[in-house]
DNA sequence: AAACATTCCTGCACGC
DNA sequence: TGCGTGCAGGAATGTT
């Protein structure tokens, strides 16, 4: 998917297509289900209410409303796209938001393991999604010493850790391998053993990581579009990612690919330690 | 045609 | 033995 910095494009895309501020006329549902059914009494209850922020946590998007917030996660392949009603729907396109000015928002999902859900502003704290988050890795209160901390008596690789949406949120398989590539850190590493200074390096890696990818739009590696259906630019500054048989760009060397807990990793053997 | 950007659940191995 | 914990693997699915 859609990881931290593509989902918070769609965010902001989102935000400028102006779905913030608009009321809520309908909301249709093509299929019964994504990864979760759909609620048929949600139309329903959505109809006549203001979007009034969107936000995102960890890699879910929030429209938040003055009584609900609707909850969408893009999966692997999901997209939201607006669309004027003279268009046709396309395959894969699940759900329908009308608004206001007589348009719609579509999400579209062909692999399907994306999330659109409405719940309750109570009920969202102890919301199954929400309830085991870690911290968003751009808040301050996530630094080195955190890492160091949460890291401590967990046998994990590091990479696996770090995927892990419990320890910190938004690192999905493409950054990960990134991330460890520019801390210079081997992705197998336990991580109960890194030293408090490897944490620093992988922490403030995460944190530019991110932000850079976030500026450049995101990467597309092969689906993924931003709510323009504009792809991505951050492919092109990857260091490992799919770069395997390929000469490291620092030392030369080959980089090399190996599968942890079933997902590729990609890492240089002479930078990372 | 195997691999895939995500997440949840299952089941195994281990320790008390 | 039984429970809890931590971790790896599989499944959900369509596309290339």
């Amino acid at each position: 998917m859609p990881e931290l910095p593509e989902v918070e494009n769609v965010r902001q895309n989102l935000m400028e297509l102006g779905l913030v501020g608009r009321e809520i006329l309908d909301l249709q549902f093509h299929r019964p289900d994504l990864r979760t059914r759909f609620d048929l009494n949600w139309p329903e209850r959505v109809r006549g209410y203001r979007i009034a922020a969107i936000e995102r946590r960890a890699k879910f998007l929030i429209f938040h409303s003055e009584e609900f917030a609707i909850l969408s996660h893009l999966g692997m392949s999901g997209s939201w796209r607006k669309r004027d009603l003279t268009q046709n729907l396309e395959k894969h396109d699940h759900v329908s938001l009308k608004i206001q000015d007589g348009t719609e928002f579509v999400f579209n999902d062909p692999r399907r393991f994306g999330i659109f859900e409405v719940w309750e502003n109570s009920d969202l704290p102890a919301c199954r999604w929400f309830r085991h988050l870690g911290v968003e890795p751009l808040n301050p209160k996530f630094n080195g010493d955190y890492l160091y901390q949460i890291s401590r008596g967990s046998q994990q690789p590091v990479k696996t850790f770090l995927m892990d949406q419990k320890r910190v949120v938004g690192v999905g398989n493409i950054y990960a391998s990134e991330v460890l590539f520019r801390a210079l850190v081997r992705p197998s590493r336990r991580a109960h053993k890194l030293t408090r200074e490897e944490c620093v390096r992988i922490a403030s890696s995460i944190k530019t990581i991110l932000k850079k990818a976030i500026q450049n739009g995101g990467s597309t590696i092969r689906t993924y579009r931003n709510s323009k259906g504009e792809a991505g630019n951050f492919q092109n500054r990857f260091k490992v990612y799919e770069r395997d048989g390929r000469d490291c760009l620092q030392c030369g060397g080959l980089i090399r690919i190996s599968v942890q807990a079933g997902r590729s990793t990609y890492w240089c053997p002479k930078c990372q330690c």
